[in-house]
RNA sequence: GGCGGGAUAGCUCAGUAGGUAGAGCAACGGACUGAAAAUCCGUGUGUCCCCAGUUCAAUUCUGGGUCCCGCCA
């Protein structure tokens, strides 16, 4: 038992905050410093041409800075926690076979919790019983589902609020797939565990700046092609239903393509989505307690990148020692 | 200038057959086991435009004023 305490964990720096705080022009900068391969943990980046909407790094930058996790997974194809757990457990080996240093950037909390390990190993998916389950939604009411979780897994139901469609799906897809349920799995079912000793930067700027920021970012997005990327994307044939396309901005400009809500609400609607997230990423970084927490609105970019420095040669130095 | 409609939460508006008011959105907080930029939960004191009148009591009724929006000149 107490030799699981000294399997050696491999260091790995992560920088997270909000959307627009500066995440990547920091994370480029301390990506030189350290000689670093970026590994992006953000879940609409894995998809290919969603490139203006999700802010994705230029190729340029790639070429020089390089970047994993980035352009994955076409627009029709669902890609979830789990394949980031694995895809990014993957990269991080490879570049360290490389003998460079993996750092991790993104906005996708959930991504850093798959990360660590805390997901149960093999719980099962399957789409056609989903769709299903969707059916059943539409036809019989979400309450009804949420009945029939009750009786199979009072547990799950007690934890799921009887307004959450997607909990309740996915607890009952479970159920039906494996015949047993999903608490039992949580419970009987190893975690995926982690090999890796992350060390967080936070980054945060106050309130009011942050609003501003994503307000010029998401005017420049749209004056820089991103109505054209969904007419583009819809032109290709692919679903606005799909997980890709549900994203802030997309949404609203799937109808603003279809014609069915104006330039100014879809650009309003896509600021107004993009605040309630940067809000609900904060809820998230505050359980991860960061080492150290920058707030840019009082530390220029440069003093945070000097002060930062020294700490992650540390972190990373300590693989050697016991 | 004439006629009509309006003025209530940050915004759009509902409402009180007279007993000081509530929805959606916003804002703020929270949850989160393979869709997570998803999904869901919680939090509602505001000169009910101003002045006067009627009344035990007016945001609500009456009169006047101010501003806004239509239509007609």
């Amino acid at each position: 038992m107490t030799e699981n305490l000294h399997i050696k964990k491999i260091p790995v720096i992560a920088i997270i905050g909000p959307t627009a705080v500066g995440k990547t022009k920091f994370s480029l900068e301390l990506a030189r410093r350290l000689n670093a391969e970026v590994i992006s943990v953000d879940s609409r980046q894995v998809y290919r041409y969603l490139d203006v909407g999700t802010d994705k790094v230029s190729p340029d930058i790639r070429r020089e800075i390089l970047h994993h996790l980035i352009d994955i997974a076409d627009p029709d194809q669902v890609y979830s926690a789990a394949d980031f757990a694995s895809d990014a457990t993957d990269a991080i080996g490879r570049i360290r076979n490389r003998k460079r240093v993996p750092l991790l950037i993104g906005g996708t909390p959930f991504y850093y919790k798959a990360l660590c390990g805390t997901l149960s190993e093999d719980l099962p998916k399957d789409a056609a019983v989903r769709e299903m389950l969707k059916e059943e939604i539409e036809k019989k009411g979400l309450a009804e589902l949420h009945n029939e979780l009750s009786s199979v897994d009072p547990a799950a139901a007690a934890k799921i609020h009887p307004n959450d469609p997607v909990r309740t799906m996915r607890a009952l897809e479970i159920y039906r797939i494996t015949g047993r349920p999903a608490t039992w799995w949580y419970e009987n079912q190893a975690k995926m565990g982690s090999p890796f000793d992350i060390f967080y930067i936070g980054l945060i700027r106050e309130r009011s700046n942050l609003y501003k920021n994503i307000t010029a970012r998401v005017r420049e997005q749209f004056s820089n092609g991103y109505p054209e990327e969904v007419e583009w994307l819809l032109a290709q044939g692919y679903s606005p239903s799909l997980p890709a396309l549900q994203g802030f901005g997309y949404r609203e400009l799937v109808q603003y393509v279809k014609g069915s809500c104006s330039y100014e609400e879809a650009l309003e609607g896509d600021i107004r989505s993009t605040k309630a997230f940067s809000r609900r990423q904060m809820t998230w970084f505050r359980h991860y307690e960061p080492a150290m927490w920058y707030d840019f609105d009082k530390y220029e970019m440069s003093e945070a990148m000097e002060d930062v420095l020294p700490h992650c040669i540390r972190h990373l130095e300590q693989e050697g020692k016991d």
